[in-house]
Order: structure tokens, then C-alpha cells, then sequence
DNA sequence: TTTTTGACCAAAAACGTTTTCGATACTCGA
DNA sequence: TCGAGTATCGAAAACGTTTTTGGTCAAAAA
């Protein structure tokens, strides 16, 4: 596509460069006159300002990067999507710049959080989907750049933390779950290289202990956020242990996969072995005539997150207090009291 | 964050800025010492060469945006998520950077889709989410610049087609309810103003009067692909044409709300009145005993999609030939034969 | 010894802007 | 008529690169 420069325009109008740029960008001296053909001239000949040029010339956008851990080609849960849709528009909001980048464990190896941060000319940034470990988890504590980190706890003041209460939340859903009767409740737990898999575990350990249960850690498994997983995890602790009679799982489809373990197990979701989910996904209420479920609000995630990254590139204080986000259990009929 | 230029490498090494430059661009003209010691320092000064002043110098990266219409919080049907997955990783193979954009139907009146493309200096597009009479839909025609459109048929050489064969989905899935001894079939259908909706229109009428049936068309209604618009359209179906024994659905989404409406009328779905969607999204085989449904590939459709148009840029002939994606009739509980 | 070659490096132009500063011409008051 | 002030514009520097061109020096060829 050709592209026109400042100096076709200049010669179009007969100006010079500087007349045009003036022109354009509203410098005070420049006629009426003369201003109004510039920009006419101008818009006819389509002619867009070089970013580079521009950024030479020392203006430059403010740019927000979603960084994403291993984009994957299918978001079951939703959550990956709502929270780039939340920051994309917390940036369109505050007229800043959005770039979407993603990693994985190799590339986490050859190129630096700082050097990619660098090139991509990053005035801020919001990490999604890390994992305990991950090397950009420690890089992000030396980088000196506004940053947001979802679903972690980073115990940094300069670095903001966007999440639910996962203690809290656990805790209450297990809590219910003991409420409908159920005295013994497994835990289908995500990834224990996730940080909210620890903090759910804390949820569900302290609940029981609160009521006065044992925490049995056969109960416990790791299902990785897998649907297969937890379905065959649950198949397992079903035979192992009949007396189960509630799961409870960090992601609504996880849960998916503990049903249908329950019913081929011939027991009844709801009735026989309570399950309680975790995300409330948007097809929740349909699947087993309605997933109680944990929900948290992705959207918002992405769009707080996007809002603290831009105020402290503002220059506002480097946000010693982090967003917290309230999550709500939502009772359908796959744990339900009375 | 401290940014370090050129020229802070080659004063640091005691050479001047073309030889640094020279050093990291792999140019011979360099001694194998130089060349070592001055990586060796840009390394680690952390020195990233400046997009921008790279552009200048007449070095730029291919760029492709996916323009979306309407990025909407959520993405009940993933398929938003697939394409931009999709369209992500085509891009990521293909060494080539990746930008995502969004449009609306009032920013479509301010900027022309010339402008933005310039202004973000776009070597290719990919548009998802086009509505027919969407300004930027005759726009793309006039764009010189490689274009692909995910789900609408443009009749362009130029331009590159994406999607699946609707037409032929269509008819195959209301074959298959004829098949099963359905007579009265209505067709809940997307929002009119999409494509897609249109050939899925044709796919069904086809199918009808193939088998000598009539099309009435007060079976058929456009409930835009929203869940609850399909409920309350079924709803009303359901009241007025106790006769109708099957429902073929544009989407998995409105799928589910059809189910409920015929669940609430006291009627079983897949046995009285049998239910086939389209999309087949991640949770369609858990609801209503598993949603019999028209499965396509989204993240498949992104990547094509992306590869179409990074073959474009790289000079291959204009892709007279459209990029044809198959479907899949999955059959599952809510509709069955025999 | 002189000339040629090749290896290595630097000066400078170019890219498209913005912005500072100086230049010109005009208006107005004295 | 002249000087000061004002309105309008352009020249030129600056930004960070790449790339062309030319220059220096030592080694090889004559």
C-alpha cells in the first residue's frame, strides 16, 4: 500500500514540512487559512503519520502488554479470553496502546522478561498464567516497569496483584459443601505449579479443620485444570474411597469430568456425591442441571488489572494495594443444601 | 525503564556506531574479535535496538492485525478465542509480528479502514465478525493490501475466504434430523445482518424441499445468536406449532436455550423434539445428555486464515482459490437416529 | 621496491517526524 | 517615517538506526 509522507503533503500545499506538521498537531502558528487546506490536502491524500517517524521525533504512544503464558487453541474456562478482553479495553479506555505476547518455558530461557519488555517498547505490563518457578515470575520483580501479575501472589509493593481471594473462596465452597451434610469431601486441585491451586488447598484444608475433619491428603490430587484428568482421578477415588460423598474442583471443567465419573460410577450428582465447581463458565448452569460453581469475573480481572497498570504509568503511587476481586458461589443442583 | 542506544554500545566498546551495528547485523566487514567483544557488551548492557529506529533505517517487520468486530466481554462459543489463537500462532511460525485490533460500527464512520491499517502499518489483515452493509466490509474490497475474511464470502480474487462450506453444514444436519423422522423442523437461526446466517438459511430450505417438504418461513426466526433470544423464540414456537419435532440451531449457545424452553414445555429433548447445534463448543457433550451438533475447527480457521495472507505478503499469486474448512456432524443425545 | 589486494573500520547520508529558532512581512503606535 | 510588536512560515537539528562509500593499513603480488 503506498504510503505518503510529510513531504508529499508539504509539496501538494506547497508548505514546508514544518508548515504541515504544525498544521496538523495544532501549533498556534499556522493561519486559519493555511490550516484548513493542510489538513484537507491531507485527509485527501490519505496520509498517516509514521509511527517511527513520530517516535523519532519524540512522540510515542504509551503501550500495555498482555503477556500470556502458553497461548493455547482452546479456552475451555473462558478465563484467558475475558481477561484479554478486560485489559484490550482498559487500554482502549485510557487511549493506550494494547499488544498481545505470549511465552512459554523455552522461550522464557533464551530471551530476558527485560529484553522482551525492551523490544516491544512495553510502558507497562500484565502477566497471566505464570507459574510458580517460572523464571519471568522472578524477572518481573526486577523489571523496572508498571506491572500487574493475575492470579499470583507476588508480596511486592511494586508490582500489583489481581485476583479473588482463593482462600477465602475455597473455603466457602467447602464450607457449604459440610453445610449440605457432606463429611467427606475430595479436593480436585489444579496444577500444584499454580498458585491458586495452593491457596484453594489452604481454602479446603482450613475448612475442614475449622469443622473439626481431618485433611486426608489421599483425598487431594492434582488434575492439572484437565477435564481427563479429573475424570480419571475421580474414577480412581470413587473405587478407592466409596465413602466420598462430595468433590470439590478448582475449575468448572474439571467438575465435568468428576460428573460423569459419578454417575458411570452409578451414583447420582447432587444427590449420592455432591460437586461443586469453580470459574462458573457460561455453559455452567446447563451441564447436570446447573454446576454450583465458584464464580469469578475474568473480565473485570483483565480490566483491573489494565486500569492499574495504566494509573501507575500515570505516575500515580506504585499501588502498594493490590486489586482484589470478589468472587460469590452460585448454588445450582450439583451441591445444594436441604 | 533506562533504554540503551546504539551509540552508548559503541562508545562503551571504543568502536563507532556502524561497526556496532555491523557487529550484530552479521555484516563480514567485521574482525571475529570486534565482533565478539561488541555483542559481548551489548549483551550485556541489555541493549535492544529501537523498533523505530530500526524502521528508519529501513529495516521493518511484517505486520498482520486481526480486526475484530466487537470484542465483547465474553465468548461463550469460543470461537473469538480459536480464530485469535489461531491467527496468533500462524503468525508466530511465520516469524512475523501479530496485532490485534477491534472495530465498531460508529468507529467504522470516523476512520476508514485504509487509515487504520496505515496508521498501524498493517502488511496484512485478517477480519473476523463482519457484518453484511458494515462499511468496512466494501472497504476491504478497495484495500490494497492482503486481506483474508473468516466467515464471510466476498466474491473477490483478491481477497481470501475463510470458513467453512454453511451451506452444505446446514443441509447435512436438517438431512440428518429428516433422516430420523423429524417433518416439522424449525430453524433458529443467527442475527440476518451475518453470512453465515444467510447460507445456513439456504443449507436448510435445500434440505427441505429436496425431501418435497415445504418451507414455512414462520419457522424460522433470527434470534442473533444470543442464548436468550433463542429461548423465548422457541418458547413461542413451542405454543404456537405444537406440531414441530426438531429444532436445527446456528449455534451451540442458542442451542441451550431452545433445549430449556422445550424442557420447560414438558417435552424431552432428543426424544419428543430433537435439537442439533453448531459450533460443537469444549462442553457441548455434557449438556442435555450430549448436544448433537455441527462441529467446526475455529483455531484452525485463524491459522488458515493467517497463512493465506502471510503467503500473500510474501508475493504469491492473489489466493484465487479461498481457503475451504471442513465441518463435522457430531451425533450425539439430542438428536438421533433410530 | 612498488603495486595490488583484502581486511577492517568510520564518516555520512538517509529514513519521517517534531521542535527550536530565526527570518520575513505586516500592523500599529509614535 | 520609523521602531516595536505580531503573525506566519521555513531551516535545521535531533531522534536511532541501516547502508553506502571511502579510507587506512598490512599483507601479498609484481
Amino acid at each position: 500500500m503506498e504510503r505518503v509522507s510529510i513531504r508529499d503533503v508539504a509539496r501538494e500545499a506547497g508548505v514546508s514540512i514544518t508548515t504541515v506538521s504544525k498544521a496538523l498537531n495544532d501549533y498556534p502558528d499556522v493561519s486559519p487559512e493555511t490550516r484548513r487546506r493542510v489538513s484537507e490536502i491531507a485527509q485527501r491524500m490519505n496520509y498517516v503519520p509514521d509511527v517511527a517517524g513520530r517516535s523519532m521525533g519524540g512522540i510515542t504512544e504509551k503501550v500495555i502488554g498482555l503477556l500470556l503464558n502458553d497461548l493455547t487453541p482452546t479456552d475451555p474456562s473462558g478465563a484467558v479470553f475475558g481477561i484479554l478482553s478486560g485489559a484490550y479495553h482498559a487500554c482502549a479506555d485510557s487511549g493506550i496502546d494494547f499488544v498481545l505476547l505470549t511465552t512459554n518455558p523455552g522461550s522464557q530461557e533464551e530471551t530476558s522478561l527485560k529484553r522482551l519488555c525492551l523490544s516491544k517498547r512495553l510502558d507497562g505490563i500484565i502477566c497471566n498464567g505464570f507459574r510458580l518457578h517460572d523464571p519471568y515470575l522472578e524477572q518481573a520483580r526486577q523489571l523496572d516497569l508498571p506491572c500487574a501479575v493475575i492470579d499470583v501472589e507476588m508480596n511486592d509493593p511494586r508490582i500489583v496483584d489481581v485476583s479473588i481471594d482463593n482462600v477465602q473462596a475455597a473455603d466457602e465452597a467447602v464450607t457449604f459443601l459440610l453445610g449440605c451434610g457432606c463429611r467427606a469431601i475430595a479436593l480436585i486441585n489444579g496444577s500444584a505449579r499454580a498458585d491458586v491451586s495452593l491457596r484453594r488447598g489452604r481454602g479446603y484444608a482450613q475448612a475442614l479443620t475449622r469443622s473439626g475433619l481431618p485433611v486426608r491428603p489421599e483425598w487431594t490430587v492434582d488434575a492439572d485444570f484437565d477435564m481427563d484428568s479429573a475424570y480419571h482421578a475421580a474414577v480412581e477415588l470413587l473405587r478407592q474411597y466409596p465413602e466420598l460423598d462430595a468433590f470439590f474442583c478448582a475449575s468448572d471443567v474439571m467438575a465435568l469430568g468428576v460428573c460423569q465419573a459419578i454417575e458411570e460410577a452409578g451414583r447420582k450428582v447432587g444427590a449420592d456425591v455432591m460437586v461443586v465447581g469453580f470459574d462458573d463458565i457460561p455453559t455452567a448452569r446447563y451441564m447436570y442441571g446447573g454446576l454450583t460453581t465458584v464464580r469469578q469475573d475474568f473480565y473485570k480481572m483483565g480490566y483491573n488489572a489494565g486500569m492499574a497498570v495504566y494509573r501507575q504509568i500515570q505516575g500515580q503511587k506504585p499501588a502498594d494495594a493490590s486489586v482484589g476481586l470478589l468472587h460469590e458461589l452460585v448454588i445450582r443442583s450439583t451441591a445444594h443444601g436441604g
